[in-house]
DNA sequence: GGCAAATTTGAAAATCGCTCAATTTAGATG
DNA sequence: CATCTAAATTGAGCGATTTTCAAATTTGCC
């Protein structure tokens, strides 16, 4: 019942050869926890999947869950990574927003599989709170309070709201829409969702803008009106 | 392996003490279910919370998982007939949205056990959506499209949206919220947010309403600026 | 080849959900 | 109170699964 504290493979050599194997379980544990689901998946089946006997499992993992977490911090870090790798070629919190909304979501669609796993089953874990790679989902899921941070110090987003329940807004609207596409498979695709699913955020985060539908270029009663709000720059990064 | 179809408790008398003893167990579950989760859950240690032996747990129930959905169905029924009584005395879509996310927040902020079991453990189990538990879960979360469709029938609420699309906003943001709570204890309470809440879904859901920093009433570029848009009220919606 | 370390595994222990035959209890009847 | 019946309960154990461990095998190195 008490979970090792550390694994039992820690006094081997991490060779080529083990790190190797240790990538077959991870993908085929993945395989059949997305078509049985987690409970169901037995050892056994694990096991086959990587071409092992169930006791070599045990040498690379101290249990199913660690192989559960493993694989979400795998597909986490790759994401995260990638999504780092293009932010700084967007521009303003306000199209930010817009990419990790379309990153999460083109992200799920694109790895049912994992989803599955990740929203149905890792999300009720206990242990996983625990884990290095809760650590990584943690560090994900931050983006969006950081990026509405950026927004309010940018002036396009309005400063009242907790940067906390940003985050759990949105990223609740996007779990709970792709929990709903896995279980029930409505909508067909979430990611066509993208802009809808902006535009409400936006509304809920954004400045009460003008909503002229017309371009203006001149001035009412002494105040400059600008139609391009991309020149405040100048404002460092809130890194917290 | 194989599920049964009927419970093996149908040809016995539904007597007082009988279903006494049905509520004990389900109570008794919940206590367990709320602290260890359904999977370190043992039918050992849920037939102690009862007092009752193993054997007998299988006379009230035919698995541990239909305690699970049992108790789903009971508390998602007691508390959607409560909001239905209520409903009909708050007036207009917008008051009944409140109710709605007031509701669900004071629902799981009172009942941390059943919460926990419902958000961490129910969402994760694949045979949820086969119970009649799930029908109930279904019909509470059904009112949020419902009391939307409302509001854009009265005009207060833009009608360009799907229904789902705004059900799985509501209901996400605030099963994230409660989850976090739960799982980090962040925020302290959830039903003091209520508020933020509701005034961010109502941004993403309201028609857009002037909010002019000056008013304007002329004429650029030869278009009339409106500053009135409450009358483009004909479109369908668009239901994908 | 020979050796040590790393890796693998068969077999069995331990646990758990669940079943079933057998026993105990509750309640009615005379 | 004795007797009977149906309801309620349970100990014992089955089958499936996770986990452990000592022994066997493979690998890398001299």
């Amino acid at each position: 019942m008490e979970k090792k504290k550390s694994n039992n493979r820690s006094f081997k050599k991490a060779t080529k050869r083990y790190r190797e194997k240790e990538v077959n379980i991870i993908e085929g544990a993945l395989k059949v926890f997305g078509e049985k689901g987690f409970e169901e998946t037995t050892l056994s089946a694990m096991s086959q999947a990587a071409n092992i006997s169930e006791a070599t499992f045990y040498e690379y993992f101290s249990s199913k869950e660690e192989v559960l977490f493993s694989i979400s911090k795998l597909y986490t870090q790759r994401e995260l990574d990638r999504m780092m790798t293009i932010a700084p070629y967007v521009h303003g919190a306000r199209e930010r927003m817009r990419l990790i909304i379309q990153a999460y979501l083109e992200f799920y669609e694109n790895n049912r599989l994992y989803t599955a796993v990740a929203l149905l089953t890792l999300k009720g874990s206990r242990n996983f709170l625990k884990s290095e790679a809760y650590q990584v989902v943690r560090e994900a899921a931050r983006t969006v309070a950081d990026v509405y941070k950026e927004g309010v110090h940018e002036g396009v987003f309005r400063d009242d709201l907790d940067p906390y329940l940003v985050r759990n807004m949105v990223l609740g609207f996007i779990e709970h829409l792709t929990t709903q596409w896995l279980l029930v498979g409505r909508p067909e695709s979430i990611a066509r969702q993208r802009d809808t699913i902006f535009d409400m955020v936006m509304r809920a985060v954004e400045k009460k803008p003008d909503t002229n539908p017309v371009e203006l270029n001149i001035q009412v009663r002494g105040l400059p009106v600008r139609t391009d709000p991309s020149e405040s720059n100048d404002n460092p990064n809130n890194s917290g």
